[in-house]
DNA sequence: GCAATAATGTAGTTTTATTACATAAAAGTC
DNA sequence: GACTTTTATGTAATAAAACTACATTATTGC
């Protein structure tokens, strides 16, 4: 795969090695992209001021079979410029279109996150975590929830975990933690002070301390593991919103990773877990 | 726009209105979406077992001027990289690999969603809560964590809410409720009893139920006002985690709903709130 | 079981893209 | 500075692809 950067970067930086033509090619289809994709080869040859056949060979110069390979890439390209534009909610916005762009913002949001997972951070973190005698989510305010919900989760695994949103506890917990104990801290800014403080605590004992949190933070800064989170929020309009559910399918990626190393000798326990709700549910409609 | 929406999204969610050709034709694609965008007309019905012309009155039909348009247009929606069809985690799964698909399967499930909000529903859960003068946040399990989201933030809003995971204390509030009291249950099954019962005694009194919950359950039964999600999620294999992400953001919809009733003078209030928290933070790198 | 309607395919037409070749421009050589 | 070689560009023919009009086949309703 050539073609793994922008298109249309490449083709300002290419310039300097076109030949007159080629140039003329290049500027009729950045200066209107997005028709370009439309056109066919003679409209963009005409607008261009060049023939046919030299559209073409502008094509297969930039890696492509051919002129409508060539529109697809530049499509391509396009959309991943676009793609991760997110959209204010207006004050005069309706029920028409408000819910939308809640639902893309959050999607924009984990697609931006899918596309710089921190591979090896993660896997760090899941032999920590598989490794652990004990593991502590901590987290304040929204994060709080977040941890709630890592709790849950790892509880299926039958890893004995715990979650604190009281200050004094994370601390007293932090202070007197030994070998195999994991404190897991959240955090969107990675600057709540009560956090950082639990953390530097947590460090100077023999536990480990990972954290999901934002890169270059003083969270990050006292912890073994940081799993780096850049999500871009406006919560001076709104609430914290998208990063949480980032933070949350991180932990169910760190969960599924901790299950997979586990390998499927481990399934008959989820099972149990799955029986023992059983009887606090109404049966489906289907069975 | 008719596009707003993911093409692969629409080509499943229109399967059962279309007719065998068609069907076909749509298989075809969703089989290999990116060898639908390099592949001719000809290649394309080929797969497909049916003639060029009904691939073309296929594209027709999806709002695309043509085939080659329509390629256009599956091209922009593979960008966004997420098949519509959640990849399941396989045990030889790796690091590179399984991430991916958890956050690919977030995003789908979350496209899904808002390609069928329920927008009258929203707009009188809106109305409900703006209306309420006070909100309890009741959910049990993985929705317990939901319900703690929701409660941290609607208390924002100054709205008075509480959440209570204790089935006792759900169903003791439920039952000497009285008029201006708003019972919203949030459950992926909506089977789940002991919710279903609490459900059941609000109801009795002056209180609005409102449910966040499968179209068709108890609990649904149960609800003046039902916001009808319905996520599919492989529970079996793994844990619940794609519906509680659907639910945040259903959430965050409501949030925001009311904020935009509530109008403009309110954002002094989150102001405040922000302010207040100032002080619990280290000072960022830039300010 | 027949008519009416919808669905699908066939064949021809038009549009679009590509190739082969010719011409023009540029660069190098004596 | 004219000649050769190389490179660039365009013209015209060819091939490929997409579309349209129409015929045929299924499907539905009576």
């Amino acid at each position: 795969m050539t073609s793994d950067t922008n298109l249309l970067t490449q083709l300002s930086t290419a310039m300097p090695q076109l030949n007159k033509s080629e140039i003329k090619v290049a500027n009729a289809i950045l200066a209107d992209p997005e028709a370009a994709t439309r056109s066919s080869i003679a409209v963009l040859a005409a607008a261009a001021a060049v023939s046919e056949p030299s559209v073409n060979r502008f094509c297969k110069r930039f890696g492509a079979t051919g002129f409508p390979d060539f529109k697809l890439k530049l499509a391509r390209s396009l959309v991943s410029g676009v793609r991760y534009m997110s959209r204010a909610v207006e004050p005069n916005d309706s029920i028409e279109t408000y819910p939308k762009k809640l639902f893309d913002n959050s999607i924009a949001a984990l697609m931006i996150a899918r596309d710089q997972l921190p591979y090896s951070a993660i896997e760090r973190a899941v032999n920590h975590i598989a490794q652990a005698r004990r593991v502590y989510f901590f987290g304040l305010g929204t994060s709080a929830a977040v941890a709630r919900d890592a709790e849950h989760k790892f509880f299926r695994f039958n890893i004995p975990v715990a979650t604190h949103t009281d200050p004094l506890m994370q601390r007293m917990l932090a202070a007197s933690a030994g070998v195999g104990d994991l404190f897991f801290f959240i955090s969107h800014t990675g600057r709540t002070r009560v956090l950082v403080e639990a953390a530097e605590l947590a460090r100077k004992t023999e536990a480990t301390v990972v954290s999901l949190t934002a890169p270059g933070s003083q969270l990050a800064a006292q912890s073994h593991c940081t799993l780096e989170l850049t999500v871009t929020e406006n919560t001076d309009e709104y609430l914290p919103m998208t990063s949480r559910l980032v933070q949350l399918v991180m932990l169910d990626v760190l969960a599924v990773g901790v299950s997979l190393q586990r390998g499927e000798g481990f399934t008959p326990h989820l099972a149990r877990i799955k029986d023992s709700l059983k009887d606090t549910r109404f049966p489906s409609e289907d069975g």
